[in-house]
DNA sequence: ATAGGGTTAG
């Protein structure tokens, strides 16, 4: 066959369509020395880069360096290739070939070198060529130029890309749309418009760019405002503008404008591809209308990556957590974004074991975490209390397995202080180079919540020291410091600066710590008076706090109007009713207790179980009191019956008088010894080795008793134990307690 | 014979 000389002249120019057939070609045009022949080459190297599909650059490559002297074109579509192929690099090194083997460039060829060195952020390489550039074409013309602004705008050289703009002789559309996208991604919002306002050529492309730039930017209003205006100008929208248009909507969470573009859409008879029905899945999870989002994703043929994702995310969103793992589990190929999105999910429901459950097999799965799951994973550590864990990830940080930034330093503070290992949050805190306020308010919150509250504000004052302007949060940071460490003074200072300092009027919560240390410093009246005036309506949390600062200052007639207010707004919980009860046995009102079980009784509303819990081995043990369901009860069991015997040893009496159901004495000591952090605390005496600290974390507040108690078994078992419940962190150590005030 | 600009997940 190959005899034949007019099919070996034929050869060359067939045009093969798979790789196979290309290496075929390939072969056949070597046997026949057809390969020698230039343009024979030439045509087989460009219908093999055009028209593999993936495209096999190496393939090209290889054959592109058996090419006897290849001419500019040929040089340019090498070039091309591999600025459009992912290795930019490559064709910088192509054109030092091309330039010591003396074959001239032409503009074509700093075209796709100027687009390599962009999308390479290749700044030096970048200048080099373009000073090349200049010198051999002075007349510059908008194409090539084009793609320098759009270099520069990649490299974030504003500057530069705007000289450039303005040396071209006559500007065409597409070099006004290169500045005002370029000029709209960095962020130059105000410039991008001018460019837009000026510009002679406005198309859907610069509509788009800028629509873009305030979507990005946050500002969704403003995109939709500025949709609305290119409608009325007619100009038509395309498939990319409604890309735009409904990541706008899904920011604004606008379900009734998302509808309305995807009825838009189909009126319009816009294209759409999978990238438009990527947008609608995303729009409408999160705009909560997951039923909407998986007809979408029905009707998708090929179902992309992304769309799965953002279904699960979808599903994630409304709380429909097993739907969401279900098609996580079906997917073929997933991507650290997939677990992300599971990971974040678990953690938002609470089940924050299925959450580091989840990590594991990610790492099995050999795909790399990013910052965004450790962020979460640290968050999820820290609420636990997996110490253990955190470290783990801490040193997945180490070992640059992510790259270090502002939010993981912050997340690794935050994770270190809720663990209740200040030294490690302060030395990482110390190590950071770059804290925002955020970074500040978690090293603020942490201090206070592990009774260190001085040092608390300490910081605060630094950090103001270091220009950095405190926000509402911090703010929230440093009362709560003030209403945990007992400052009252500090306290008041804080919440009056704020405001004539700062400007930022207090919110809820700022009055909510206001008033908290108020109450707790027995200034009942003047708490009282500061909710009948705040300019915000008091919510639960206030009523609470007021209430348990009556419990203590014994103040009946306030203690039944919190009490009541309360009610009002909580009727169901039985914390509540508790509280109040326990304050008429306090005062020997048992007439009225009776009343508020009879209350109780007939709302329904029944004593929910705290629960303890502590982690070992990455395992959350939960404890219920009076819960025998526990693996390993009998010891636990035996166990506190040891630490019952050492504290009666060491002179302890068992703080019984809060215990206000009719039992006798000893009953009463034994329901003490029952508690469920005492559980999880003899759990911890029992499996966790000697030198490791004991992190309990309990959901509601820890007892008085069970405060006392705890002092003493630190001493005698010479173990640091800590304790978390709902408002505060307890480190006991030597027999002391690091909040004195225990409730 | 080759060409420049706008989009997307956590």
């Amino acid at each position: 066959m190959l005899s034949s000389p007019t099919l070996s002249k034929l050869l060359p120019w067939l045009t093969p369509s798979s790789l196979k057939q290309s290496t075929q070609l390939h072969a056949l045009m070597v046997v026949s020395g057809s390969l020698l022949s230039p343009p024979a080459t030439t045509h087989l190297f460009k219908s093999i880069v055009d028209s593999l599909q993936p495209p096999n650059l190496s393939y090209a490559l290889q054959l592109f360096a058996q090419i006897p002297s290849p001419c500019t074109f040929l040089w340019n579509t090498v070039i091309r290739a591999c600025s459009r192929n992912g290795a930019p690099r490559e064709s910088i090194r192509l054109y030092d070939q091309m330039h010591r083997r003396g074959i001239a460039p032409d503009s074509y060829t700093f075209q796709f070198l100027f687009k390599s060195c962009g999308v390479s952020s290749s700044a030096f390489e970048g200048r080099m060529v373009h000073g090349l550039f200049v010198k051999l074409f002075p007349e510059s013309d908008a194409y090539a130029v084009s793609s320098l602004i759009h270099m520069y705008m990649e490299l974030g050289r504003v500057g530069d890309a705007r000289r450039a703009f303005q040396r071209i002789s006559r500007r065409d559309v597409v070099s006004w749309t290169t500045m005002i996208s370029g000029m709209a991604k960095l962020g130059f919002l105000n410039d991008a418009r001018k460019l837009f306002d000026e510009t002679p050529v406005r198309n859907v492309v610069s509509w788009t760019s800028l629509i873009a730039g305030y979507a990005q930017a946050d500002r969704a209003e403003e995109a939709i405002e500025l949709f609305t205006k290119m409608l009325s100008d007619n100009v038509k929208a395309d498939t990319v503008t409604v890309v735009v248009v409904l990541s706008a909507c899904a920011q604004l969470k606008d379900l009734e404008l998302g509808k309305w573009i995807h009825s838009f859409i189909q009126k319009e008879g816009i294209i759409i591809n999978n990238n438009l029905v990527v947008a609608l899945i995303d729009m409408y999870s999160k705009c909560g209308d997951v039923n909407c989002a998986q007809e979408c994703f029905d009707s998708m043929g090929r179902k992309v990556l992304q769309a799965w994702n953002a279904m699960i995310d979808g599903y994630c969103k409304i709380g429909d957590i097993d739907r969401a793992r279900s098609l996580f589990d079906q997917m073929g190929v997933c991507d650290v974004i997939s677990f992300n999105s599971m990971i974040t999910g678990y953690i938002h429901t609470g089940r924050l074991k299925d959450a580091l459950l989840l990590f594991a097999k990610l790492r099995e799965s050999g795909l790399r975490p990013d910052n965004f799951t450790i962020v979460g994973l640290l968050t999820a550590c820290a609420s636990l209390g997996a110490l253990d864990q955190g470290k783990a990830l801490h040193a997945c940080i180490e070992e640059k397995l992510v790259q270090w930034d502002v939010y993981l330093g912050t997340a690794l503070v935050d994770m270190y202080m809720k663990c209740g290992n200040t030294e490690q949050a302060m030395l990482v805190f110390q190590r950071m180079e770059e804290r925002d306020v955020r970074t500040w308010g978690a090293t603020i919150a942490g201090l206070a919540l592990n009774g260190m509250g001085k040092l608390a504000l300490e910081y605060f004052d630094l950090m103001k020291k270091e220009g950095i302007r405190p926000n509402s949060v911090a703010y929230l940071s440093v009362l709560t410091a003030c209403s945990h460490s007992g400052l009252l003074k500090e306290g008041r200072s804080y919440f009056e600066e704020m405001r004539s300092l700062y400007k930022l009027e207090p919110e809820i919560e700022h009055y909510g710590c206001i008033i908290d240390l108020l109450g707790r410093s027995g200034h009942l009246k003047e708490a009282i008076g500061l909710i009948e005036t705040m300019p915000v309506e008091p919510n639960a949390v206030i009523w609470a706090s007021m209430l348990s600062a009556c419990r203590v200052y014994k103040d009946m007639e306030l203690a039944e109007k919190a009490a009541e207010n309360l009610l009002k707004l909580e009727p169901n919980e039985d914390a509540v009713y508790v509280q109040l009860y326990n304050i008429y046995v306090d005062s020997r009102r048992w007439a009225d207790a009776s009343k508020i079980r009879k209350l109780m009784e007939e709302r329904g509303v029944r004593k929910t179980a705290g629960y303890s819990s502590i982690t070992v081995a990455g395992q959350v043990h939960k404890f219920v009191a009076g819960d025998q369901s526990h693996l390993q009860i009998t010891e636990v069991q035996k166990m506190l019956n040891e630490i019952a015997k050492r504290l009666k040893l060491a002179g302890y009496l068992p703080i019984i008088q809060q215990i206000s159901v009719d039992l006798d004495d000893e009953e009463k000591e034994q329901a003490l010894f029952a508690h469920s952090e005492k559980m999880a605390i003899a759990y911890g005496l029992i499996s966790l080795p000697p030198n490791l600290p004991i992190h309990v974390i309990k959901n509601l507040r820890v007892c008085e008793d069970c405060h006392s108690a705890i002092k003493l078994i630190s001493k005698i078992w010479n173990r640091e134990i800590v304790v978390r419940d709902r408002s505060r962190f307890h480190h006991f150590r030597d027999g002391r307690c690091s909040c004195n005030d225990f409730w």
